[in-house]
DNA sequence: TGTCGTATGTGACGAAGTCACAAAGCACTG
DNA sequence: CAGTGCTTTGTGACTTCGTCACATACGACA
């Protein structure tokens, strides 16, 4: 990974700081992270804010039985929702972060985050905008979790994250996670679709070939 | 409903208003709404920041399919994570708020709000300790209707929302509200717990005979 | 005592999760 | 290129959960 340019990869940085009135680095440090670092867990405190520079994190819950759900990522000039509100209420993790890729972070200590909290107005509504954004987030993960089937939800899964060619390089254990659900249970939803010949697969990659069908399943507005 | 001394039941509000430099109700209003109201729904936006003086809030989400999840309630001296994260990420509200009782609670417009979190480090640690609190139990909330068996939560449920004497007061179909899932679910689990002396049931209302059993099955650590 | 609205019971079935393996696919090695 | 080992995918049997369509049962009140 080479040296970003920080300012263009984070541009509301540099934004923000006329505002706190310094560099917003001072005080704190840039934080480099391999790929699959776990940056933080459960039972864990969080001791500093982190705004991402570059590179993405993935936050997810793991169950007592292994299964997993990948809840939000946290990408280049964002900053991690979770962190934010055990930063703010002094509590624990609940769930684990994950570097899905090489990572650079600013990290702002407490003390630090807590002055530009009450200095800077940008910077508040910085932070509190994507804390929110998150937290609205959750609220329609918990309604698909709770309401909504697996076939459809998988469908939005594919549709959101295939590249431009409409490929998807995922296996069926990671699109389980991503949707919280059980491998098999993807193993067969995914042969269904196969069966309609809305996809194609092979080992560790899906094709869309039928984008509209899907999005008809996925209930496209 | 009295008219409440609101230094009682906000014991937090008077201790705000040293740092505050006022009286915090300034510029608000007391609103009271009556059991059964439905305060805000999807598609809405908050126009104010409400800290309740009386009552319950039940905050919940509802489905394509009628089916309900009940994500937390707002009692006395506490204000709704959803207003708050809405009212700073400039968005509309994802669930339903329902007044479980009569309720009276202060609404504190935007601009006021917002002039208050800069004026007050104690303000602002008031309204996000208590943000974050919520969101830390939303985690929760994925994690057990995403991973957990309904037996369990329901045992957990059960416990949680006894009185003094064991005894609950929801009809089945209340209780599949709490969890996120259907009344019949709820029928065939009580019928079991019933089964093996658990619990004794009439209608609209449960009571809990062997409290340990429960514990044991909600995993009580 | 009848009537009506709400609450609960139940069978059948489909959808989803679990378990235990089997069978490919792929990389690496000798 | 055959063999070996790891990962990914396939599959059947079974349990749990959600849905649908009713049937009962209870309780308040005329």
């Amino acid at each position: 990974m080479s040296t970003p340019d920080w300012t263009v990869h984070f541009p509301g940085l540099r934004k923000l700081e006329p505002s706190i009135g310094r560099p917003l680095v001072e005080n704190s440090k840039v934080v480099k992270l391999a790929a699959g670092t776990r940056i933080f867990g459960p039972g864990q405190s969080p001791e500093a804010y982190l705004l991402l520079l570059d590179g993405t994190v993935r936050v997810q819950q793991v169950s007592e039985t292994g299964r997993e759900i990948v809840l939000y990522r946290v990408s280049a000039g964002e900053s991690c929702a979770l962190t934010t509100a055990c930063l703010m209420g002094y509590e624990e993790y609940q769930a684990e972060g994950v570097a899905e890729t090489d990572v650079q972070a600013v990290a702002i200590p407490r003390t630090t985050f807590d002055e530009l909290i009450a200095r800077s107005a940008e910077f508040r509504r910085f932070v509190f905008t994507a804390f929110s954004m998150r937290v609205t987030n959750l609220f329609k993960i918990i309604d698909e979790v709770a309401f909504s089937r697996v076939d459809i939800r998988l469908a939005q899964k594919l549709l959101e994250l295939a590249d431009s060619q409409g490929r998807v390089a995922l296996t069926h254990q990671q699109l389980a996670s991503e949707l919280g659900t059980a491998r098999e249970v993807i193993s067969r939803q995914l042969h269904e679709f196969q069966r309609r010949n809305w996809i194609s697969a092979t080992r560790g990659e899906i094709s869309l070939v039928s984008i509209k069908d899907l999005q008809k399943l996925a209930g496209a507005p």
